[in-house]
DNA sequence: ACAAAAGTGTTTTTTATACACCCATGC
DNA sequence: GCATGGGTGTATAAAAAACACTTTTGT
């Protein structure tokens, strides 16, 4: 992403550029059952890139913070009870979006980019009737507004990572859960290799910070599984240690 | 940083805040000798925060990207041929400058903040005369100008992850270097107990991607100490796995 | 009885950590 | 010759990875 090398700049003259700030949300769920990654794409209704999906986004509010607004357009789209969200990264460059040409002044979209796992079955959304919206699976994307496709692909990025190293599941899956619920989501994310089942399970019953609750849940054919407790107190005194879930 | 829960819109009614654009560099140097590590900070001459120490920063010009903003305020403080650099976090709540209120249409200074490391004796100021410019040891900070505090600690955070899993390390040093200077390098943003040196050695050697010069030197009293060069390609097949330099 | 899902344990390999020791130079 | 920094090796502990096996359910 960085590049190395200074450059002289683009405008000697110091003219400023003009700006309107958005946030574009990449917002992310699992869905187990079907073994996929979900991403919500909305369809746009106006110029530019009519008919094209994008991320859902909004301009920012006079005194409203640019985490609000990501919250803000989250919960236009979706009635979402758990959720995790961060900022992801902040698209700036000159020539993002067309409108930017069609002004004398020559103002910039910049687009503050966040990133949000929400819980598939829990995740209602709104459709107001008007708009498309919709969850496209990550291998069936249209094609994207905008820079939309690179903001997608580094949320995704940042998607894999975060799961790595960091409790992020237990903030999209039910209070009780299985083990193997753990496991499913981690495998439709970082796929079949990253793990078998049962080191994977040795290794989080390890860390500590799963409360096995005694209940039992049946699902069908099998042995009937534990359901487990994410313990936030447990977890507190591993928040900065290099965790690893994989 | 992340909250978790979706609060009311802090203006229902929809006005559109009006924004400034500017860049913030966190830049870093370590300075091995003396066992510190030193922030790049600028002396304020207007207001508000006038004589208070800053990051230093730039508005965005018109037509220039981000990044080349970056590079921009960079190249006008240090001469530095040796650096990393890259998009740190972008801040842009109500308030986070005192500006704001003095104008009636609520002007709102967005600061897309830089994380930079550049070589230490490599790195010349340009003192210009008029504004103060100075390398602070990081346990010897100043009272910083806006939320420039904030911006810092989120920095240096920055710079120790990314010094464990990424090879920054190598942009900021001689094209030959021995393992040792390598060694103090981690040390000192590190601290002493990250690793012992004989580890240290063997762990980065294992990865491949230090090729030994055969040249020596020696530096005065004992065994002298053979000059790797950081090999690129042997690298880069390492680009994306999880890495550990620590 | 047997398939399916949950859960336990064992073996092997790899990595991390601690630390003892040898090497080459300046003074 | 001895202090100083450079460099190698070994022994132990801990984690990761592979996989065999037992348990408990539904049908």
């Amino acid at each position: 992403m960085p590049g190395r090398n200074a450059k002289p700049p683009a405008n000697p003259s110091g003219q400023l550029a003009d700006f309107k700030v958005g946030v574009d949300n990449v917002i992310f769920s699992v869905d187990t059952d079907q073994n996929r990654v979900l991403v919500l794409l909305v369809l746009r209704d106006k110029e530019p890139f009519l008919d094209y999906w994008s991320l859902p986004g909004t301009l920012v509010r006079f005194g409203e913070s640019l985490e609000d607004a990501a919250y803000r357009i989250l919960a236009e789209k979706i009635r979402a009870n758990n959720l995790y969200l961060e900022q992801l990264y902040t698209f700036g460059g000159p020539r993002r979006d067309p409108r930017e040409s069609e002004h004398s002044y020559g103002v910039r979209y910049l687009s503050v980019s966040y990133f949000a796992l929400v819980r598939y079955d829990d995740a209602e959304l709104i459709a107001d009737g008007v708009s498309g919206i919709a969850w496209f699976p990550l291998n069936q994307l249209p094609e994207l507004a905008f820079d939309h496709q690179n903001i997608l692909n580094y949320g995704y990025r940042r998607l894999r990572n975060k799961l790595e190293y960091s409790p992020i599941a237990f903030d999209v899956l039910p209070e009780l859960f299985t083990l193997n619920d753990l496991y499913q989501l981690y495998t439709t994310v970082l796929g079949e290799n990253f793990s078998d089942y049962s080191n994977f399970r040795s290794r989080l019953l390890k860390l500590g910070f799963l409360q096995d609750t005694g209940a039992k849940v049946t699902r069908g054919a099998g042995r009937p599984a534990s359901l487990y407790r994410f313990d936030a107190d447990a977890f507190a005194p591993l928040k900065d240690k290099p965790l690893v879930f994989i």
